[in-house]
DNA sequence: GGGAAGCAAGAGCACTGCTCTCGATTCTTG
DNA sequence: CAAGAATCGAGAGCAGTGCTCTTGCTTCCC
């Protein structure tokens, strides 16, 4: 195999170039004015090209957009990563708070990137396979949390858990779930799911007038409710 | 005061009509291929009227997105409100669980009206005041459980909470929190939340691959999910 | 050097939200 | 009852959108 960063002809090079820049300019727009002012026309026009030159290097406005869901995935999974990482293997609690405040943080800091993956699906958008593996990014550093204190922290039983619902965990359980008790899965999409969506409601406005505006009391807040959380899934340190 | 249903001339009659009849129309539409589909030029087609017409009955785009907006909140209400009202007053955690499987099953019936108000804001759209108490609804039935719960049953007392966290709640404590120990209260706001952020990543895909695309089983996850919460609750019956 | 592939440009189609003007109808008031 | 005011539908028009197709030109590759 042929290294990748060597394109072999100078088109081929300055293909690549105006396809990066084509990007640029939409998360640019996307970040100033929302996912739905990207306007092809106009990424063009501040390309010096004529509108129907873009087609060239983009198919059309959905794969661009496509490309920006996958950006924003990596883009909150790097960071909730590099957040993770810098807490000791052994302190489960903080490891999860880490990852909390790393997503809420990105996501203060990217507003129309998470609505892009978190709000309102596209119209006639269908998530193609390769943003699958992104988007796992976050779901896979809790479950390695639950993983690793099951070892650390051997615990005896758990509560049974009625069938269906135990049936109805099966694809994560499958994917990355293997040897997770199925209750402390199931708390584990619960801690999942209250995390994404205390972001989401304080991102698109649902907590005005219900939590106070200030930035630090947010903060405060969403910090309790996730070590609430946290609690119930037993996590120490 | 003259009653309201009694419109002086007739012009004034068949202006309140064709009004509503934008707004069947709009709401069909919305129903069918989501909010972005919404064109004041087709609803004018449908209506047999040219473009233009349609501006003498609304401003505007978004003020037509305003009128769903609030006719959503109120949709999703009252069927919380019927189903919650079927439960004895005692019957704590049947009245929880009523909310919320009512919530579910009214925006798995209309997704593109749960979409309108709980996914990305709409850009450059501020929510105004009208909206409120409609969104307040579910809201509202959620508290009355917790206050009727304190009353059935009186519980000694409640744990401390970190003083920011305390404060960053004073907003809804005193709109519809009087009495309701903080502690208390943001487990309800937990759970509040919860309910809508499962209702959200199952609306908008993020549970495939996760959990059994199953009807019967997706069911069952949120049952036994909320069930978890309703327990966090202290809610018994 | 010549054929093939990739390129920018322009015209054009079918839409969108929204504004303005122009006659015609309807309501209100003297 | 009639004059004036308000309202109405219709049409033209502006500025914008996504996207397609054709036309020449350049660059690559054999």
């Amino acid at each position: 195999m042929a290294t990748l960063s060597a394109p072999k002809t100078a088109s081929m090079r300055a293909r690549e170039e105006i396809t990066s820049e084509i990007l640029t300019l939409a998360r640019e727009c996307l970040g100033a004015k929302g996912a739905s002012a990207i306007s092809l026309r106009a990424i063009a026009r501040d390309l010096g090209m004529v509108s129907s030159g873009i087609y060239r290097y983009v198919p059309n406005r959905d794969a661009l957009l496509t490309l920006l869901i996958t950006d924003a995935y990596n883009g909150l999974g790097a960071a909730a990563e590099k957040s993770e990482h810098t807490v000791p293997r052994s302190q489960l609690m903080d490891r999860f708070l880490a990852i909390a405040h790393a997503v809420r943080t990105w996501a203060l800091a990217h507003p129309h990137e998470y609505a892009l993956i978190f709000g309102t699906p596209l119209p006639g958008y269908k998530a193609p396979a390769d943003t699958i593996a992104p988007a796992s990014r976050v779901p896979l550093l809790l479950t390695k949390i639950l993983k690793d204190s099951l070892e650390l922290h051997p615990r005896a039983k758990f509560p049974k858990i009625d069938p269906t619902a135990l049936k109805s965990i099966a694809p994560i359980a499958k994917s990355m779930g293997e040897n997770v008790p199925p209750d402390l899965m199931l708390r584990g999409l619960n801690a999942w799911t209250t995390m994404f969506g205390l972001v989401t409601f304080e991102l698109f406005g649902h907590i005005h007038k219900v939590i106070a505006s200030d930035t630090k009391k947010q903060k405060a807040y969403f910090d309790h409710q996730m070590r609430t959380i946290a609690k119930r899934l037993d996590l120490v340190g």
